[in-house]
DNA sequence: CTAACTGCAAATAATTTGCAGCCGT
DNA sequence: ACGGCTGCAAATTATTTGCAGTTAG
């Protein structure tokens, strides 16, 4: 038939629809700035980038819709030893190696943490729903420079 | 013999004398309020608690140095979703089961990360030298209230 | 002695809140 | 329509910086 809907395949828009959240701009345009798996944003990156598809958004409704997004799962605030939080996608676990002198991160996927849900879900009744996992060291290009 | 020194054994004072910084009260103080392994405290926090000890110490001074110990790898913040990140030990590897509705913080020993350390080694060449992992999830006494 | 540190006060940065109007449903 | 959301401005909270006096080594 011809009345077929085109699935709505935008990141997170099922999730705000099933809890009666209402699909604004504002919400596009932030969910549309941290849908890329490989973003690492802290809220004045995502400002600026969110920015591009819908140029009034404000910080205090992107702090608004941050919260509300962790809130539902939706995304995840990471501390990397910067002033502020980075906002990353909470699809699955994440796992990284972040040098402590550049900060850079490596991501990877091996996982070696559902053993450790399994095992608190035993020993604590504590039903996990994602996991991180940070290792932290010095990355290849730093230990070829001299030590700060 | 008679002079023998008594292993001056406060945590954390031989590394900044190794790195040829002073040890003064103040550093004493937040030093002692963070050597506990079990404690999770934000900046007010640990101020609150060194100035049991040292009571002229200033918010300025505790940021400077809780910025000196994470560089010279004493301790590391953890952001936990509150406003502040906790500052906690570096010693060795943190495993924790935080809830996501109550905040609390399960810690536990088991380690499954040693493997993946390897493995960032020889993929990357990354250096580790300690990890942290998080299980986020909800608490069996979150499970029983009825959800927000 | 003398730099490294400190406390204080003031500046800046980050986050939250109050409110009047807008816009999804 | 009407109530959830928004943008704006102002308040609050967190962190940093300048500087003159203090103190560890």
């Amino acid at each position: 038939m011809s009345s077929e809907n085109p699935p709505s395949s935008l990141w997170g828009h099922d999730v705000l629809e099933a809890h009666g959240h209402r699909l604004t701009a504002s919400r596009r345009a932030i969910l549309a700035a941290l849908s890329n798996q490989a973003s690492h944003l802290n809220p004045t990156q995502i400002l600026e980038v969110a920015r591009r598809q819908h140029a009034r958004l404000n910080l205090a409704s992107l702090y608004r819709n941050l919260t509300l997004f962790t809130r539902l799962g939706l995304v995840r605030p990471l501390y990397m030893g910067e002033s502020q939080p980075q906002y990353i996608r909470n699809d699955q676990p994440h796992h990284h190696a972040i040098c402590v002198r550049c900060n850079i991160i490596l991501d990877f996927d091996e996982c070696a943490a559902s053993g450790l849900e399994k095992l608190v879900a035993g020993r604590y009744g504590f039903q996990s729903s994602s996991h991180l996992l940070e290792i932290y060291g010095v990355c290849q290009s730093c230990q070829a420079k001299p030590a700060v």
